[in-house]
DNA sequence: GCCGTTTTCGGCCCGACTGTTTTCAGTCG
């Protein structure tokens, strides 16, 4: 998914800094980023955003990975196949282009899980695009073993014995041999696993498939519901990627704490959407929706509730962190509890597990392993933007152009909701199916705008417009028109698949224009539909610090752009952020703590964020001054 | 293969569930 793959290609992240700081090196990453930009601004462009950039990230991490699967299948040591998949982890948080990483005179063996021998590694990859460990352990494991692996059920011993006994060397290979009757022949397969890797190899042709947020909690809140109702519950909570708020959702985390789990677990497999119960055991049970979603419960006795909760809700990586810490200071941590020994000191609630291991709490948003860990232990853990930082709305949409209500209306909501402003951006001529507004309506929206501002009593209206960026960069509307709005939202909306270099300085451009004020949904993504558009996102978050100008996370739940890393990277550059709903309808409005989420994903805090000030601090800042 | 409040060797996160076994290995989260 875009938000994800193309997250990598962003900027420094903290674990980087902290690792570095560490090592006792020096690196700040805005300087180094400043650095990067001067090459950028120097190279040509179209040179310097070339087929490169961010793909070494990439392919390090694929090679890395491919290089333990197979070693793993091989029956290798056990810590060398982590300390690859570690070190594609390490890769994969990185938020800067490797490549550039090692063209500033940066040590890999610098970072943290990569040493002397994979940091040459990394540097094999960037030289010559591939690794000689990886050529040889394919030799050494013939077929597509990683592919192999990747079928859920499939692990190396069984890959193994399937490509020894059975000679597979293929997915479908392994659809034959299965619905041959072969398989079941195997020492440790039967009729039943047979049975499942049809289901699995089936599973991953459907995959790929991950859940809008909005779909999700749509999900989760009548199974929810069903489960109260059915069973003896004293606490449950969503886990998992819902709760620490990302952008799409894989599966559903449950956890329940009850005296009685049996009528929890017997609950969720009676649910009537459940599909197929893929287990069921006395304290946890997973089900597949009839939507495709799966559903992952765990029950725990109150007094476990907080571990388990800290268990479930993740991330792998933070989890992995969080227990090396513990292990570093004596402890245990699993998702029964802190234990010294046999005895337990803490786990009754989340906060009790942290302070065991010496740390605050951290917010679920935080808990990637993106420097989260050392922050805590610091006293440097951000104080997130929360919905009661946010003061107004500054991306509404009416029924003068696509919305669904009028301007009366929205204004009315938003008050309703308690914001003390709102931003009224229809679309600009060029959206002509969206029926965009053109100099003349724009000025009787004015008139109707001063009017209600003059009645009083609501909201303040802040006359805008979503303006179209045109292909070329130019704005949709004349200078005067724009002049005379108190703020120009721009976004892209067609000619997505530009190359990076002319959508950078297509975006350059429009920032450039006197008038612009906020870039909205920057990527143009929709999850699951569209790729969003690729552009030097360092570059953007600069030019838009130098121009004054500000940067959207849009809330609608198919966007949610910016991503969250970007977010960070806003934050990084110093960059405000406009937390905006895109609100089409009334209901809309409610998207706003989706985009909120996401900035919390990236550590804004509220003076990250633009619609956190008040309204004065607002038209001061929407003042240009470059 | 990495790493050091166990510091250049000897460790490396932890437990539930399934299927195939008949006491447990393999897989998964």
């Amino acid at each position: 998914m875009f938000g994800n793959g193309y997250a990598r290609e962003l900027a420094v992240t903290a674990r980087l800094r902290d690792a570095i700081a560490a090592k006792g090196k020096s690196a700040t990453p805005l300087r180094a980023t400043a650095r990067l930009q001067t090459l950028a601004k120097v190279a040509d462009v179209e040179g310097h955003l070339g087929s490169t950039q961010g793909l070494l990230n990439e392919d390090v991490i694929d090679i890395f990975n491919e290089i333990a699967d197979l070693l793993d299948i091989s029956g290798a040591n056990p810590f060398r196949i982590r300390a690859y998949r570690n070190a594609a982890r390490t890769i994969s948080a990185m938020t800067e282009d490797l490549r550039s990483f090692l063209t500033r005179g940066c040590d890999p063996a610098d970072l943290p899980g990569i040493g002397r021998d994979l940091a040459g590694k990394i540097q094999e990859i960037a030289d010559t695009g591939t690794c000689a460990l990886l050529r040889q352990v394919r030799d050494e494991v013939p077929g597509q073993g990683a592919a192999l692996m990747k079928l859920a059920g499939l692990g190396p011993r069984r890959v193994r014995a399937l490509q020894r006994e059975l000679h597979i060397a293929s997915v479908d290979d392994l659809g034959r041999a299965a619905r041959e009757h072969r398989v079941r022949l195997l020492k440790g397969f039967g009729a039943r696993s047979e049975q499942r890797l049809l289901q699995a190899i089936q599973a991953q042709m459907d995959r790929n498939r991950r859940f809008n947020v909005d779909v999700a909690v749509r999900t989760a809140a009548p199974l929810m519901q069903h489960l109260r109702e059915n069973a003896k519950i004293a606490a449950m909570t969503v886990a998992g990627s819902l709760r620490r708020g990302r952008d799409t959702v894989g599966d559903l985390d449950i956890v329940a704490t009850s005296a009685v789990p049996r009528t929890v677990i017997r609950a969720l497999t009676a649910y009537p959407m459940a599909q197929t119960v893929l287990s069921a055991g006395v304290t946890r049970a997973s089900v597949m929706l009839s939507n495709g979603m799966q559903v992952d419960l765990r029950v725990v006795p109150a007094a476990d509730y907080g571990a388990a909760m800290v268990y479930l809700t993740g991330s792998k990586a933070h989890n992995l962190a969080l227990r090396q810490l513990a292990q570093s200071m004596g402890l245990k941590i699993n998702e029964y509890g802190v234990f010294r020994g046999r005895s337990k000191i803490a786990g009754q609630d989340e906060a009790s597990v942290y302070a065991a291991v010496g740390l605050p709490w951290i917010p679920p948003e935080l808990r990637e392993d993106t420097g989260e860990i050392q922050a805590a232990r610091d006293g440097r853990l951000p104080r997130l933007v929360g919905r009661e930082d946010i003061k107004g709305d500054l991306h509404i949409h009416t029924r003068d152009s696509d919305g669904l209500a009028s301007l009366e209306e929205m204004v009315q909501a938003a008050g309703k909701l308690g914001l003390q402003y709102l931003a009224i951006t229809d679309h600009s001529p060029r959206m002509g199916m969206t029926h965009g507004l053109g100099a003349q309506r724009l000025a009787v929206q004015a008139e109707r705008i001063d009017a209600l501002n003059g009645v009083g009593g609501m909201p303040w209206i802040l006359k805008s417009v979503e303006v179209d960026i045109l292909e070329d960069g130019s704005l949709d509307l004349p200078d005067t028109v724009l002049g005379r709005l108190d703020l120009v939202v721009g976004a892209i909306h067609s000619h997505f698949d530009l190359s990076p270099a002319k959508q950078t300085a297509r975006i350059l451009r429009a920032i450039d224009h006197p008038h612009f004020s906020i870039l909205a949904h920057p990527s143009g993504r929709l999850l699951g539909e569209r790729d969003g558009c690729r552009f030097d996102v360092p570059r953007v978050m600069t030019a838009l610090a130098e121009r004054g100008c500000f940067v959207e996370a849009n809330s609608q739940p198919s966007r949610l752009d910016l991503w969250d890393s970007a977010c960070r990277m806003a934050r990084e550059h110093g960059v405000l952020v406009s937390i905006a709903s895109d609100a089409h309808r009334v209901a809309d409005l409610d998207n706003l703590p989706l985009g909120l989420t996401q900035a919390r994903r990236g550590w804004l805090e509220a003076d990250d964020v633009l619609n956190a000030r008040e309204l004065p601090e607002l038209r001061r800042l929407l003042r240009r001054t470059m």
